[in-house]
DNA sequence: CCTTGTTTCTGTAGCTCCTACAGATCGTAG
DNA sequence: CTACGATCTGTAGGAGCTACAGAAACAAGG
């Protein structure tokens, strides 16, 4: 027999299990352009094909580490066009790491304010919490008095998911 | 009484340049309720006191930390209740704690797999970037696979963003 | 006094990356 | 055929700001 199994396609809520990625998320990302317009059924609903089920695995992996849309869309251009320089993709990686890097070194510092805060609390029903006082006193992070300015970053801590 | 020289405000762009947080942002927060509304001029600008300036540092400095704009408003109102309970900041910021280290494993893993991306990666010119290689390979983090192929191959030069 | 030039004002719209509806239509099992 | 779930389009919201536009206010100089 062999018949045909199937049209081999699957519905939006098939490949959104498969992936992990939600449905809506995956209309989204049809609409900013990073998935293409897949076939459709007579009907009017998605059918999508093996590649793009990968494709979606691929977005879906950059985003789990850390890849903004805007990157993720510059590789995959480079994908789509095939003239994949790795050189570029090595270097954006690279970018990427040290990024994570640094947010890395942030945290840990925010850590460890954040212990030395918790291990000074005396965590009675006081009404003075030392928590509260050190993050009221001005003198934290140098950037208190006088004229000067000049602040870097620091501002954004949850900035990429 | 030492004469007091000036009236003991500031405008709002110097609380930005004191604190660091930009004009704009000290109005978003005068909006959404966690600054109070300042005194103003006649002509009706803003006109902030060293309360008020203090209060912004706070904001900023929990803002630094981490903390949401959500937990700061309960760390505020608790300040401003007088009814401070040590016992509540101390699990605000142990659980915030906890958060922060989990973040921080959470990267440092992505550090690794990065890190072994681009040293895998031969640099050159060629077309197949095993970076891409391996962010297409769908076995990554494990979920649902029914028996995809394996070919890292690219078709579908389809959408243009 | 008047004239600059810099701040500040209000209000709205944009950004990123989704998520959540509403109300209609499609697909399919019984 | 009917019922029920999956999908459709389109729009709105949310977090935490940022960026305008156009008008008005302020401080300094002449």
């Amino acid at each position: 027999m062999a018949a045909i199994t199937k049209p081999r396609g699957y519905a939006i809520g098939r490949v959104s299990a498969k992936t992990g990625v939600n449905v809506e998320t995956i209309r989204y990302y049809e609409r900013i352009g990073i998935m293409p317009k897949p076939d459709r059924t007579r009907g009017g609903n998605r059918v999508y094909d093996s590649d793009l089920l990968k494709r979606l695995h691929f977005i879906r992996r950059c985003r789990g580490l850390g890849f903004s849309i805007g990157e993720i869309r510059t590789l995959l251009a480079m994908v789509d066009r095939r003239d994949l320089s790795c050189n570029e993709v090595h270097r954006m990686t690279v970018g990427h790491l040290s990024a994570v890097r640094q947010k890395i070194a942030d945290l840990n510092q925010l850590a460890g304010v954040l212990d030395d805060m918790a291990s000074v609390c005396s965590r009675g029903n006081v009404p003075e919490c030392p928590i509260i006082d050190a993050l009221f006193e001005s003198g934290g992070h140098g950037e208190g008095t006088g004229g000067d300015v000049a602040n870097p970053q620091l501002d954004n801590p949850a900035a990429r998911p």
